[in-house]
DNA sequence: CAGGATATGTAGCATAGGCTATATTCGACG
DNA sequence: CGTCGAATATAGCCTATGCTACATATCCTG
């Protein structure tokens, strides 16, 4: 099948300004995972210091559903992000920038599920998706979410 | 600072009944990222094909914003799952599979978009995070959508 | 129809995030 | 105060997803 190549195709020799964007957009996303997993450890993790006074590796992993040797490796990320500080044996917390993570994280988290109840999603559909959903949520959209739930109440 | 176990205290001997449902969500947010890469490039690839007839991998990769070179083993990867067939040098097409799988992707962005924008989301800003949110909406919760969206017709 | 530009493919490396298996260390208790 | 179970850490393996560098195929054009 020779040639297929119609001019304004989207063939690699036609200049298409919105590919870009397109590229970009992905981009973000990329990043936004890559930062899931620490913006959920710093969660728990925020959120066990302030049930229980403490969190520990082995409470981590249960609460993430994987296993301890994981949550190891993964606190060990946090450490070299500077996000949470850690003596063997000792439990793992939170630095200020850790903390202000946390905070930020859940705050959106809530939100989230809010904006998501709003619209008529039921509260545990809202409350599963919203783990996966609030890390791809912007500061625009957010403070859209925000400016929705103001004006309906 | 030995010693820090109170009773009561979220530790592993203490079996808290929720702590299995936060660990399934999280199980579930992590099965729907490694989901995400299918479903952009099933999406990606219908949407070259729909448009200038053939999709071809430098194409993926600029419009995805990766090296040729991680495009070409995706593709590899979708082709191993069911989702598209490939001769080499000759292009890539979806399967049956594929297809499916890029038609509902794509209703279920289109969704999502518009329900960002309904509830005040700038658009760029909806299509940006709707790329990384949609991957985490749930049958359930699409089907709200729809419903909030028809209501204020 | 030959050669260079472009597309495609392959190889090898790195990191992230899973796992299991195997030490260690801690702490409680007889 | 020694021992044993639980918590913690380490080592090694796997897959996914990026990358760069290099090799090969295709196709367009003079």
């Amino acid at each position: 099948m020779p040639d297929k190549r119609t001019p304004g195709s989207s063939s690699s020799h036609t200049i298409m300004p919105q590919e870009p964007a397109q590229a970009d957009r992905f981009g973000r996303a990329r990043q936004a995972r890559s930062a899931t997993l620490l913006e959920d450890y710093a969660e728990l993790i925020a959120d066990l210091l302030a049930t229980g006074g403490e969190a520990r590796t082995v409470d981590v992993a249960r609460r993430m559903g994987v296993a301890h040797a994981t949550a190891v490796k993964t606190i060990g990320r946090l450490k070299r992000e500077g996000l949470v500080t850690a003596l063997p044996y000792r439990g793992v917390f939170l630095t200020e920038a850790g903390h202000a993570l946390a905070d930020r994280v859940r705050a959106r988290h809530r939100l989230v599920v809010e904006l998501l109840v709003a619209v008529g999603v039921p509260v545990e559909d809202a409350e599963a998706d919203a783990e996966g959903i609030e890390h791809h949520v912007s500061d625009g959209t957010l403070a859209a979410f925000a400016g929705f739930l103001q004006a309906r109440k």
